[in-house]
DNA sequence: TTATTACTGTTATTTTTTTAACAGTATTTG
DNA sequence: CAAATACTGTTAAAAAAATAACAGTAATAA
């Protein structure tokens, strides 16, 4: 069998079915099962599952557990723990010093940034703070791979900038800027505005 | 000419346009320009603009302030006021009583809910906060169509389901959770989590 | 004025994604 | 045991989205 290269959507929903799974009450559960609970159709579900290679299901639905493992496997989940960083320490980015947010996951903060040294001084977290001049440094020395951006709009390009030159791969943009990156570098755009303008 | 129901793919580029447009230093901008700044195709811009009816950059490009004109107009983007509320006020809930996140957008928050009785009466805010149990009575009373949801997950769709029968029309989901919504109820994932295992 | 340039608008093509269809297989039932 | 049931895995078809191609047009240069 040729493996085939997974597609964005299928990945997407895939992550999205982990965290069904997680808490789905039985040991068994089947395509139509996740449909009414997702809204995807059953045959897509199923197609999804066998771009995944996965078929331990036949005839009598998936084991909870089973399918659990299957998909990790194939997403190629790690199972280590992935540094990140929060940029923009103001109120939203504040927020997400509470480390409960990436609680079970292998994500974990390993520092703050922010242009204004008064904040990085004031708050508390259980990760260390720094002045965003330090970024290229820290970002190498631990090793940080990964970035929330949580500037306000007129920096957001400007940290961008700066974050992919200290290395980072991918960025979590909370801001309402469409970033602009080097092909190689993952962005999710996360901006609340534009996610309620897309629900009107 | 007939008019073509627009692709959600062209709606939420388009959206993301608008913001780009609103900071674009020229008056003119081309389909290339918009290209080296987004990553799309320059192709896929000119057919997006298609879509939406516009032709007023022929041979000379785009003005900027006719082309925002124009794309508000095509996605019929409400000018009068639309009011949300945030469900679920710990720290991330909390962190949007920041007014200033949907500054210069028609989208106001008119409530704020949280189970937690307490922390109703201690945090500040701009609008009001009530308790859950509230929730559908304001809702009505104060003609909430939108609500972003950060609770807990395991209160996730419990929350929903009383959104969606208070009346609700559109969620901004920030938890991992995969609602369970009818049909004509819209929903945007914005899970951190998701979104940080995406751009692994 | 004509030619060149720098663009778009539009159609056609390709690629990706979703949906439908159904043969095949364990399990259960009679 | 055979028949019915409840599922999946897989292929084929349809729909949606992205890309390419290019004729056409306003502005500018020669």
């Amino acid at each position: 069998m040729t493996t085939i290269a997974i597609p964005e959507a299928t990945r997407k929903r895939m992550l999205l079915l982990l965290n069904l799974l997680g808490v789905w009450p039985k040991d068994k559960i089947t395509s139509v099962d996740i449909s009414g609970q997702t809204g995807w159709k059953d045959s897509l579900i199923r197609h999804d599952l066998w771009l995944l290679g996965y078929n331990g299901g036949v005839s009598n639905g998936y084991q909870r557990l089973d399918l659990q493992k299957a998909i990790k496997l194939a997403l190629g989940l790690e199972t280590d723990t992935q540094n990140c960083c929060i940029v923009g320490l103001s109120r939203l980015g504040a927020a997400l010093l509470d480390q409960g947010l990436l609680e079970g996951t292998s994500f974990v903060i390993k520092a703050g940034f922010d242009s204004n040294v008064n904040r990085v001084e004031i708050l508390r977290s259980t990760f260390p703070l720094y002045p965003a001049t330090e970024m290229n440094y820290v970002i190498k020395r631990e090793n940080i791979r990964f970035a929330v951006l949580t500037v306000a709009d007129k920096d957001a390009q400007h940290m961008t900038d700066r974050l992919v030159s200290a290395g980072i791969t991918g960025i979590v943009n909370m801001t309402r800027c469409v970033l602009k990156v080097p092909g190689h570098i993952k962005v999710e755009n996360l901006s609340i505005v534009n996610a309620l303008q897309l629900i009107t």
